[in-house]
DNA sequence: TATAGTAGGTACCTAGAGGAAAGTAACTAC
DNA sequence: GTAGTTACTTTCCTCTAGGTACCTACTATA
């Protein structure tokens, strides 16, 4: 199996998990395009190949391949092959990944509150100038 | 200033934001380094760099510098820099950092009841051997 | 004959994040 | 005069995630 697919492994000695009970969600669930992939299939259903390359802009297959491996791996993405011509595959959220709704509806509550404090927080900063001291 | 110290500029063109409402919450609280960071300092209050930098295993001090940057750049983390000898600066969390504690709470408690699940998913498909289809 | 559609796989390459290690200012203590 | 302390900064280097581009098999359609 390819390296490129496994993640870095989790190695206890090299890893920011020690002081951090929340690190490994962010391994599993937070890491690049893998919220995009999850947001997309638990809001839209199920979904085909293609579809989900569509609706994720910028996404390059060979990324997307890799990110719904790993989600199947974890189990939160479930994957159906329906050997036709063409071939025909097609993905859907699982029971564990629906577990993570709640935590997607308030994570998008909070951005919808509070991106622009940070965005303005940001602004504040830069005019600033550089950080003295 | 540096060009390590800016994220890599959230160009509409290149993200994954667009259909996904939670990315931009990933880049600015859970991209590397950051949530042992926040989290530290939301479990342990106000603490200095060098407090930081033994609590969260393995980090060097320019990333430790750097993610510190960010978050005050975006307004979740307050700097208060003491002009002693030795210098003395003090992190600490700030008001609107402390509105992502539930989510943090959210997340620890979807962690500690599913991440074995995810685990436990992992050594089935592995077991099963390479993907057919 | 050639092209399109589908779900990828594979080889190659680059940008950039992040690590290692040394340097810096400014003062104190020995 | 030298070592220690703090909070970084700077330089150099490595590694790898991710992008580009091309390839597979199979069929329908023009």
């Amino acid at each position: 199996m390819a390296t490129e697919t496994s993640r870095p492994a989790a190695d206890a000695t090299t890893d920011p998990e020690l002081a951090c009970p929340i690190s490994p969600v962010v391994d599993i669930v937070f890491s690049r395009w893998t919220s995009p992939i999850l947001w997309s299939l638990q809001a839209f259903g199920r979904q085909r190949f293609v579809e989900l390359e569509r609706r994720i802009e910028n996404i390059t297959p060979k990324v997307l391949t890799q990110r719904l491996r790993q989600l199947e791996r974890d189990g939160l993405v479930v994957r159906t092959y329906h050997p036709e011509v063409p071939p025909r595959v097609e993905y859907e959220i699982s029971e564990l990944g629906r577990t993570l709704s709640p935590l997607f509806a308030q994570i998008a509550e909070w951005a919808a509150t509070n991106i622009e404090h940070v965005e303005r927080a940001r602004r504040r900063y830069d005019d600033a100038g550089a950080p003295r001291g």
